[in-house]
RNA sequence: GGUGACGUGACCGAGUGGCUAGGUAGAGGUCUGCAAAACCUCCUACGGCGGUUCGAAUCCGCCCGUCACCUCCA
């Protein structure tokens, strides 16, 4: 079995070659760090966690490269003086660097909620102006890019000539033209309303501005990506990624850019995309306001949702839908997550337990007939159908990621579990060999891979206090006993016990005048 | 207008032409002091109309419907 990937390039799924074995360089395109991220914005980072966990599952060197854009983008073409990082910075009264960090922290922390390893790499634009302004000579001293008024544009056109131009997304620059909607204003300096900017020149009230050799500006909107892929991942990377809505223009800028730069490649062998999240079937996204903050939604109702849910009940709802068809939220879909989620981290907390439980009836098997060879078989009646399942776990998450699929698998896996679990006779049939296996299996799968975790639902200061209620009573009791001249010994017995059992987890009960108080043990 | 998706049982959601997807919900049962969990059984669908085929949810055509991109967007 290996892991085949669909390539948007090419429109097929391909068995994945990586350009260097063993070493694999993975580029995400990250946020644009002007406000907060919401669900959709969380998909394609837990798809590509998800792919970078397998492929180190596989073996693979990987090289997780994903970028956060804090160079604001312009509102629109039309706009060319403040960008969202400035409007945003001034709406709070704050540096737009301010911004672009407090937006990055919230990103960071939902991210690690949601159980996303961080990456390897993971550059900001800001940083790699240098990088952005060499490739935008490069582009120029290869005839594809010109200067006008102190902005550069990319020549599509002319690139189109010795390229294709719309390869990522099958279209012609022929479509393109005749398709275009009302003249956006602001375009005067383009020589064709195709071309795109790769450095704009600073209006003066602009606050993010950098020197260049084209005067103060600032890079374009799919520079950063070109540049800060090829610095880390070399001239043709393995894997860039991205929403479906990134597909064009700005992944086919990217490859138009690194084509017509020195590069001279396609920035990546392979091209994946994730497809939208949807609301009552309509993209959520920031313009149409229908979307659903992360932090939002992990606290309590939120826009559509009469509820919150937790970081890894999401994930396992993204994760149950292959990445590239379109998810719906509603309550109804996460509540059937949250439940097979649960279903799911209970079965992990059963692994143990079927192991421990394996040995032990080993050993009974062994005990009532010593006379027989002492030998265990190797293989057992029942462990053919173990191993078929354990075997299915991977064939999903090799055909394409499909991770619907291998949480099916892991299913019917639990299922099995849960049977040899409470059936003794089914447990005495496979081998411990074989359980062990699909017990190994199934963990590597859910934690390692999907990243699944078990949260913890329960507290421990309450279930604390649920303990000192039941002291309590047994107090009371005692006291009751004593006025009533009963025998108080069975009080005093489980009050004694529960003295002691939390002793031993470090914990000191004290009865104090206002009632049963505790505090950490000082031994 | 161009490009590209998609329409699966009550809900979500996989699906490589023939073999049970899976989760949730519902019904019945086993187990159980009660309950929960678990297990077993059931409900078992592929927008419509044609076509190809021994056989199609799966391939082809047409129609209907929904959505996405073409403008910042994951």
């Amino acid at each position: 079995m290996s892991l085949s990937l669909y390539n948007t390039l090419t429109r097929k799924k391909e068995e994945f070659q990586p350009v260097h074995a063993p070493q694999v360089g993975v580029y995400l395109c990250g946020p644009t760090v002007y406000s907060e991220a919401h669900l959709g914005n969380a998909r394609g980072p837990v798809v590509f966690d998800v792919l970078t966990r397998y492929l180190r599952h596989l073996k693979y060197q990987v090289r997780y490269v994903r970028n956060i854009t804090d160079v604001g983008h312009l509102e629109s073409d039309a706009d060319t003086g403040e960008d969202k990082m400035e409007k945003a910075a001034r709406a709070a009264r704050i540096e737009p660097m301010q911004v672009a960090q407090h937006f990055a922290n919230r990103y960071r922390q939902h991210m690690m909620a949601l159980g996303c390893l961080p990456p390897d790499i993971e550059p900001q634009a800001s940083g790699h102006i240098t990088e952005q302004i060499g490739m935008i000579e490069e582009i120029i001293a290869n005839g594809f890019g010109y200067e006008v008024n102190g902005s550069v544009y990319f020549d599509v056109p002319n690139y189109n000539e010795a390229h294709r131009y719309g390869k990522l997304s099958n279209r012609s620059i022929e479509d393109q033209l005749g398709g275009t909607r009302d003249t956006l204003a602001g375009q005067d300096e383009k020589r064709s309303p195709l071309d795109f900017a790769l450095w704009k020149k600073a209006s003066p009230e602009h606050i993010m501005r950098w020197p260049s050799p084209w005067g103060e500006g600032f890079p374009g909107w799919h520079l950063e990506c070109s540049a800060m892929s090829r610095k880390y991942l070399g001239n043709l990377s393995d894997i860039h990624g991205g929403g479906l809505d990134l597909m064009f223009p700005h992944h086919e800028c990217e490859i138009a850019q690194c084509q017509a730069s020195d590069t001279g490649t396609d920035e990546s062998r392979v091209w994946m995309h994730n497809n939208m999240i949807t609301v009552n079937g309509t993209k959520m996204s920031k313009s149409l306001g229908n979307f659903v903050l992360l932090g939002d939604l992990f606290q309590g109702p939120t826009g559509p949702l009469a509820q919150g849910y937790s970081p890894m009940v999401v994930r396992f709802f993204l994760l149950q839908a292959h990445y590239r068809s379109p998810v719906d939220v509603s309550d109804d879909a996460l509540q059937a997550a949250r439940k097979g989620y649960r279903k799911l981290m209970n079965g992990l907390r059963l692994l143990d337990k079927l192991v421990v439980g394996s040995s032990l009836s080993v050993a009974g098997e062994n005990d009532a007939e010593p006379a027989t060879d002492n030998q265990q078989p190797t293989t057992k009646p029942g462990d053919a159908d173990l191993r078929k399942l354990t075997a299915d776990l991977y064939t999903g998450l090799d055909d394409d990621l499909n991770t619907a699929r291998s949480i099916a698998s892991l299913f019917n896996l639990l299922r099995k579990f849960n049977t040899l679990a409470t059936t003794p006779a089914a447990l005495a049939d496979v081998s411990a060999a074989a359980l062990t296996e699909a017990v190994a299996a199934y963990r590597t799968l859910v934690v390692d891979i999907l990243g699944l975790q078990d949260e913890p639902r329960a507290n421990a200061e309450q279930l604390l206090e649920l303990t000192l209620g039941f002291y309590s009573e047994a107090k009371n009791g005692a006291k009751e006993a004593k006025e009533s001249a009963e025998d108080a010994t069975p009080y005093y017995a489980k009050i004694d016990q529960i003295r002691a059992a939390l002793k031993e987890q470090g914990i000191v009960i004290k009865d104090t005048k206002a009632g049963v108080e505790w505090a950490y043990s000082e031994e």
